[in-house]
DNA sequence: TGACAATTACTGTCTAGACAGGATAATGCT
DNA sequence: AGCATTATCCTGTCTAGACAGTAATTGTCA
């Protein structure tokens, strides 16, 4: 169990989620999904997923590029609004709302602290938790940072109608929800 | 020049690209781009570019489940494909494709390598490039990771029509556009 | 031809997420 | 009250991408 990859854990894991599945090449995962694609002929370079994948890393430089201007990296920003907002006051609370695992939390906040933007403040109620505040710095970069966002979203939606917008949402919206319930 | 992060070499390479930009805040990067965010009053966990971000991430957990099975990590399975598909001969030519560092790259090659499902052979022709092809291990996984794949694009689809879909894939290629000419 | 530029593969270093495991502290149940 | 469970935070180790820099080779052009 010691040096064990990371696919092999999620395979175990799996394996002991959902017994049966075996031969269910030809199928879709569950009675309902949709047939667009099919296993013999997919076409990689030109699929949804693949669209998906280019547009977020994309996305992700045109943001980078932004908050480059603050000294932040493209994932900083995130948790120093968390905590701005008063969604994030601990790191627990950061790893669950953004859906990352605790430990990438404590380095991200290692080098947001070293940075001087945010304070670990330990709680006097209770003595595991880190209660997480701004520094001054932290609170100006915060009221920085929602422009750069609005500008990129604003470039990325250019050309569309406002009716092409609602229904770009509502698309995403129920892609979400069906990875979410595929995932029990 | 030593020790200098990636946040502070984007701003560098900016800072060089596009010179005056100042007190820019309120509008948008360039005339024509939509208006449907502002940046003082960024709904954050309701964009269009958060919804991106979640969806992409959830998609990437469950083609890593089914790629688990195959113990490959969800990003080794794209450049195994493409040497299959005569689309990564060399490791620049995969960096390239992908739109990642060559460095990234390299070390990629290393770990398919170590698994026996690619091979690396000097070129004759030119004697800096290593030509790559895949073992028999590798031909026979090429087969069924696309099944996996299409298994997965149609339970993020369960519920569009063909016309939905048309639509989504319209939108989708109308936004990567934007960003990959937002990008100069 | 010979200097210079470009390309290829690689290595080093940084940021970053995932998983496992551990220390400490709080809570719940018998 | 005592003990097990749970929660919080942290550290170690792996995969992974980005950038910088290097060595070897190839291409270009004066």
């Amino acid at each position: 169990m010691l040096a064990m990859n990371r696919a092999t854990t999620v395979r175990r894991r799996k394996a002991g989620a959902t017994p049966p599945r075996r031969a269910a090449r030809e199928r879709s995962v569950r009675p309902g999904d949709a047939d667009f694609y099919r296993g013999d002929a997919y076409p990689i370079c030109e699929s949804v997923g693949y669209l998906v994948k280019q547009i977020r890393s994309q996305l992700e430089r045109a943001v980078d590029a932004e908050m480059a201007r603050h000294d932040l990296t493209g994932v900083q920003w995130g948790p120093l609004l968390m905590i701005d907002h008063g969604l994030g006051h601990t790191a627990a609370e950061i790893a669950r709302v953004a859906g990352v695992d605790t430990g990438a939390v404590t380095r991200m906040l290692d080098r947001l602290e070293g940075k001087g933007l945010i304070r670990r403040i330990p709680s006097p109620d209770d003595r595991r938790v880190v209660r997480l505040t701004l520094t001054r710095a932290g609170e100006r970069l915060c009221a920085e940072i929602p422009f750069g966002l609005a500008r990129v979203s604003n470039a990325l939606l250019r050309g569309f109608t406002p009716a092409e917008f609602e229904t770009l949402k509502d698309f995403l919206g129920r892609m979400l929800a069906n990875l979410q319930d595929a995932q029990q």
